[in-house]
RNA sequence: UGGGAUGUAGCCAAGCGGUAAGGCACCAGACUUUGACUCUGGCAUUCGUAGGUUCAAAUCCUGCCAUCCCAG
């Protein structure tokens, strides 16, 4: 009988995760990652709860040194550097599907089970693993998951796949989970209150100096709190009144100014992306027609990827996009399948 | 010190005797397992100030104050 570790979060999706995986046979456990607080105190009462109720051993693993190192480090950088990381992205690579999946390996696991919606296929033709989209377009995940090694995809169970979020709360509630109303997470993890900037400056201890806010040509328009805080596309909490709505345009770390104009100057039909993984093969050869997302919640563009020199691509949209943005995912599909992704630069 | 102009919410700004448009900003919700975007709602009992005229004034009159421009 195969071994089945579930990712357990203490929230309605792993926990019917958890379920599903036992139903369906496998040897199951769970664990949760204790992976950052401010106050050293980790809430694992909800995860354990279901965990009792469908009668599995409960783990913790200690995996603060390994988040900090491998999400919140680089996505400190990533901001200091005039990018926007996209820290889940890095944690379901190296955590989640690398820390606890190997933890997981030294208990005698075969499978890291987790509550994301996408679905995973074994292609016999190529012999590679191939990620989906969840059925439910609503709540599909494949975009955070894009990233997953063949190795990963191979030793992952995602229950949920099929399912509707509906019918997901509908087995919660029929297990009489505690967890079956709570609210579904979001925001970033380690950064509950939304304020990113207030976490950087307490985790490094450093202030981020106010600068000049420029418009297009370069005059002095007000002053920033600090162009750490500011992002490509970004409207509220510029705090200057031009008349118009006006949007942060670009941004110089090392002048520590960032540049604000109108909407339509945030519009680009090219984007270069490095770092890039393929699903369904090991390299791109030739360009190809694909659909992209360039954020989570951005609607799927059909575009052009082309292959680059080292390893990087070229995508090319058939309409031009909204404030494409370094340091962001871009994530290329053909219908449900993920073909591949890459970070914008 | 003379002459002119202007003073309406944080910013810009309508209104020109009948009981405060709008935009931007801001705030609160919604949306959302990243940052953003977006959407919905809120936001001047009061018009530099003190008097006067009038049934009624931000709107007319007078004094004062402030700011700007031109003279000197």
């Amino acid at each position: 009988m195969k071994k089945a570790l579930i990712a357990m979060s203490g929230g309605v999706d792993s926990s019917v995760a958890a379920y599903i995986a036992v139903e369906q046979g496998y040897l199951c456990g769970g664990a949760m990652m204790h992976l950052w607080s401010e106050n050293g105190v980790v809430d694992s009462r909800d995860a354990e709860s279901v965990a009792q109720k469908l009668k599995i051993p409960f783990h913790i693993f200690e995996a603060k040194n390994d988040f900090c190192k491998n999400v919140i480090e680089p996505f400190i950088s990533d901001y200091e550097n005039g990018l926007t990381p996209n820290p889940c992205i890095r944690c379901n690579r190296t955590l989640k599907f690398g820390f606890f999946a190997d933890e997981g390996k030294k208990l005698g696991y075969d499978y890291t089970v987790t509550g994301h919606y996408a679905r995973i296929r074994f292609d016999e033709a190529s012999g590679r693993y191939l990620l989906y989209k969840a059925l439910d377009s609503s709540k599909d995940q494949s975009y955070f998951l894009a990233f997953m090694t063949q190795k990963q995809l191979s030793s992952t169970l995602f229950p949920l796949g099929e399912l509707t979020k509906e019918q997901v709360r509908q087995i919660a509630q029929e297990q009489g989970f505690i967890n079956a109303q709570k609210k579904d997470s979001q925001d970033i993890c380690f950064v509950p209150d939304g304020d990113y900037k207030a976490f950087m400056q307490r985790y490094t201890g450093k202030l981020y100096p106010c600068g000049n806010f420029l418009d297009l040509n370069g005059t002095i328009v007000g002053t920033h709190q600090g162009a750490v805080g500011y992002t490509l596309g970004q409207r509220k909490g510029l705090g200057l009144a031009m008349g118009e709505p006006v949007y942060v345009c670009g941004k110089d770390m090392r002048a520590n100014t960032v540049t604000v104009g109108k909407e339509s100057h945030l519009f680009t039909s090219t984007l270069y992306a490095r770092d890039c993984v393929f699903i369904p093969f090991e390299q791109l050869n030739a360009p190809m027609e694909v659909t992209v997302k360039a954020r989570s919640r951005h609607k799927e563009q059909p575009a052009t990827v082309y292959p680059m020199e080292n390893g990087e691509i070229k995508v090319v949209f058939e309409q031009p996009q909204r404030a494409i943005t370094p340091g962001q995912a871009v994530v290329l599909y053909q219908g449900d399948l993920v073909i591949g992704a890459g970070i914008i630069q």
